[in-house]
DNA sequence: TATGAATGAGTATTCATTCAT
DNA sequence: TATGAATGAATACTCATTCAT
């Protein structure tokens, strides 16, 4: 029967790989747990698949980890990581001061473009993993993500004169997030995103404006 | 090792139930299904389960379905039904001449209400079922939506000066979509719903009138 | 890491066989752990070596009993009711009004004959088996041996002028169980064990009679 | 598949250890191995756990062992010297020329008291080690055992006049240990244990000058 | 000598599916 | 039609043991 809730331990490391050796295991065990989950999805991954893959034995894989789950969990925090690196070069870049409209834009391009490079990931991530919501890392994520659009908000605040409601934070993240999902995940290849991504852009740099 | 496709076959019923007994079997099964997809997840549901909660023998279970897939295949079918039903009821009973916005909002209150009523089973179809959009009554509710939302948009641009842009129908499904999920399966209950709504309604008729 | 604390629920049998051929297969599995356990020890056993060797499949074994401690437990049972079955066949063959020491030495000879003839299993269940002393059928097996033994003590005392000193009975069931066990499970077949048990048989009754 | 046949070998050391260093690590596994028998049982004794229990290397612990049985037979082995030195400590203290019973009554009580000292490391070693009776340490026990009783029978034979019968020493030591096994690892604390010694004392006496 | 990373055979357990009754 | 006993492939996880450093 399967479980329904996790403990934090579920996804927990065992021990830290110290030695180089050690590393290149643990590395290599995460890479295939993300290789098995894009080609056979959730339901086809199992800790002998990945020690296989990985070309470790099955004792590795206990040795670091204490079930699958912990190493999805790892890979998603390294997968968090790629995000928050890619944010913050890109921020360091940004000058919202010329054109807030652009900058939205460039932002939007920059998350559905990584989203792209990890589709099939992605997919059996958000509609396959049952705990994905409940790992340290997806909370942080929400939470930085947050953090960066107010902070970006605050900022271009002093810009502008952004008069935006109450809920309209609120309605811009799940309508992103929502609009990139489907763009990302669902909708055919023949639906041209570049345009798409201009009319949200758009959109939201609206909300912000006029409220 | 779990399938990664899906055959159209996996999803069909074996034999239409005749008798009125053979019916009360296969609605228990789907019942059973529901529930233990609330209680267990996808993880917990299984055949011998389903045959146990329905108080039908395991036997019983595969006279009727090839397989527990096809018994979710079949709870979604019944649950998409019930959205369409609703749906029906709603605009019939709809006037949008006098006020758009108040439509909308209606509109979105009633979708609210109904994903609120099957919040666990909706979180678990959603985040836990690998097949769910291969599943043919999720698209046919896809296209549903999107013929219903249409033929309102042509009733109304009848009444009213609507000027969207290619790509508002597309934003605002997918926008919608967003904002409704997460306040359902994700944002803590805490967060009033209302206002939230509120603001969707009325942004999202903004985006009709104004383009 | 093995368990230290056993859990009834551990002992307990899943499903009682309620067709003759699923008593079989019960029968089956409770003589092949028995065989295992004489041939190979506790280290020895395992569920898939009890459903080779009882020649079911290890799926019908799980059907029954929720592990291989359930059909310790049970073969541990079988083997009490044995005891009991024969214990109280002798004791209504048994006149002990004549001669106490023959019926004291026509009992210690049906008892070691009984183990005899288990020597190696209850070698096995006596030293390896970590549970054997919590199991119910064992504290039941203890208890009825005092009340066997209690019912003779007041039958024969009313014959006898017995004069037994408060830790007497304590101390004739603790030693003729050690003698016991080193005779069937220890001492050399050398040793001639009908002159020991005649000895045994004698002190016995004299601990009784002169207190 | 655990074995049922032991080798001299796999009780023997691979090596005496020389330095210093050596002969605390080696005595820090034995008492390892102590003390996770006593908490966790045959079954929760790895050598994995001894080394870390041990605080040293899995490497170490075959370094100066074969495997974890080894341990084993040098943790009796080291039990077994302390019930000698006990032995022969209490003999040079003991003259039996004055009270046999007291002797008698002496040896008892001090054999309970260091039994009752190891009493769940005793438990285990008894209930669960499979190849305690095959251990060199075990078998050299009861020799040495027998050897003091004998002696000290011869000895005290010239004071009294000992008549003991052919299987009286046999049922002696087969009785004494079926109570004290019985006094220490089954019976319940709230036995008064120091009457019942009394009473064993007084009979094993008895047996001994009246035959 | 000492370390501890790596190995992989072995064991427990589940669950979709079949088929004799 | 309905039943449920039986099957066995698949999977998680442990632990004795080796060997490169």
């Amino acid at each position: 029967m399967g479980q329904i809730r996790w403990k934090v331990s579920d996804f927990a490391v065992k021990k830290e790989p110290g030695q180089a050796r050690s590393k290149a295991s643990v590395q290599a065990m995460v890479q295939a747990c993300a290789r098995i989950l894009e080609r056979r999805g959730y339901a086809g991954l199992s800790t002998n698949a990945i020690a296989e893959v990985a070309g470790v034995s099955i004792g590795s894989v206990y040795e670091y980890f204490p079930g699958k789950d912990a190493i999805v969990a790892r890979l998603v925090q390294d997968m968090v990581a790629e995000v928050r690196a890619m944010l913050e070069g890109r921020l360091a870049l940004t000058d919202s001061r010329n054109d807030l409209n652009s900058a939205m834009r460039y932002f939007l391009g920059a998350i559905y473009r990584l989203m792209r490079k990890h589709r099939e990931l992605l997919r059996v991530l958000v509609f396959q993993v049952p705990y994905l919501h409940q790992l340290p890392a997806t909370r942080q994520l929400e939470i930085e993500l947050q953090q960066v659009l107010m902070a970006g908000l605050d900022y271009t605040r002093e810009q502008y004169a952004l008069s935006a409601q109450p809920h309209t934070l609120y309605l811009m993240t799940t309508s992103v997030a929502g609009t990139l999902m489907h763009l990302v995940l669902v909708a055919p290849p023949a639906m041209e995103p570049e345009g798409i991504l201009d009319a949200l852009a758009e959109k939201m740099t609206a909300w912000l404006i006029e409220g």
